[in-house]
DNA sequence: ATGTCACTTTACAAGTGA
């Protein structure tokens, strides 16, 4: 499972609620917003789960929360542009490699921040080079801030060349894929439009359908061919599921075979 | 496109980032 919970600290009931739900095996977690000292390991630990944490206070920062006691690899992306910030967080468990990734967002085309975006992507890919081995099992989950192609944008006229879809930043998120990654959701999903994990809290996104894809689970050959099914719990987007407020994205539920 | 949310701070409101 891969979510972006924008506040840990405030996500935290209803990500507990979550995994009794789904019972999920590993779980990438982004955005948490929190310190590694504050990060809330016991209720966690009380449901069977460990956690590896890479955070900041405030902003950033991702997770992997899991039932089997994962091994750390790595934290953070060498080599990416300053300010340093926690996006990357890479685990093993037996012969699975698990990376929680957490794109820069962007904000627009032409803003300072999109160039950062396109340089982080670089670094990332740089370490995917090293990294990622087509013939082990791999997966890369996250929130990559970026739309693949224009079935993941609910409207590719109002959304052509603008940040989450433009064409550097696909080209980039293609380059990652080119190293032998396959986009498990759209695999599973086939030729249609979504399924969406992102909506905008304004202007009432989710209720007029106003979506996007772009958490993502991207795994190598080993895993894709193990791959069940894919879910999207739009439950999780909604303010009556689970307890308090919903994050702007959806839980990624990726099913695969033992 | 924008009917919001969560964070931070010479904190009880306003700016930032998403």
């Amino acid at each position: 499972m891969t979510w972006n919970v924008n506040s840990l600290r405030q996500r935290l009931p209803r990500l507990l609620a979550l995994l009794d739900r789904h019972e999920p095996d590993i779980v990438c977690l982004q955005e948490t917003k929190i310190a590694d000292s504050d990060f809330p390991s016991e209720p966690l630990a009380d449901r069977g789960y460990s956690a590896l944490c890479h955070g900041q206070p405030g902003r950033n920062g991702v997770a992997i929360v899991s039932r089997p006691v994962m091994e750390e690899v790595r934290i953070g992306l060498p080599g990416s542009p300053p300010p340093e910030s926690a996006r990357v967080l890479v685990a093993r468990t037996g012969d699975v490699m698990v990376a929680s990734i957490y794109a820069i967002n962007g904000k627009e085309v032409g803003d300072p921040a999109y160039d950062l975006k396109l340089e982080w992507f670089d670094a990332l890919n740089a370490w995917a080079r090293t990294a990622v081995d087509p013939a082990r099992p791999m997966v890369l989950a996250g929130d990559f801030n970026v739309t693949p192609d224009d079935r993941d944008v609910h409207d590719p006229d109002l959304w052509r060349g603008r940040n989450l879809a433009s064409q550097p930043e696909r080209d980039r998120l293609r380059a990652l894929m080119d190293l032998g990654l396959v986009d498990l959701g759209r695999r599973a999903a086939g030729d249609v439009r979504g399924p969406f994990t992102f909506w905008d809290y304004r202007a009432g996104a989710f209720h007029r359908g106003w979506g996007l894809r772009i958490d993502l689970a991207l795994g190598t050959p080993p895993i894709a061919e193990r791959l069940i099914g894919v879910e999207v719990d739009r439950e999780e987007r909604k303010p009556t599921a689970g307890e308090g407020k919903p994050s702007d994205h959806a839980p990624l539920i990726v099913d695969l075979r033992d």
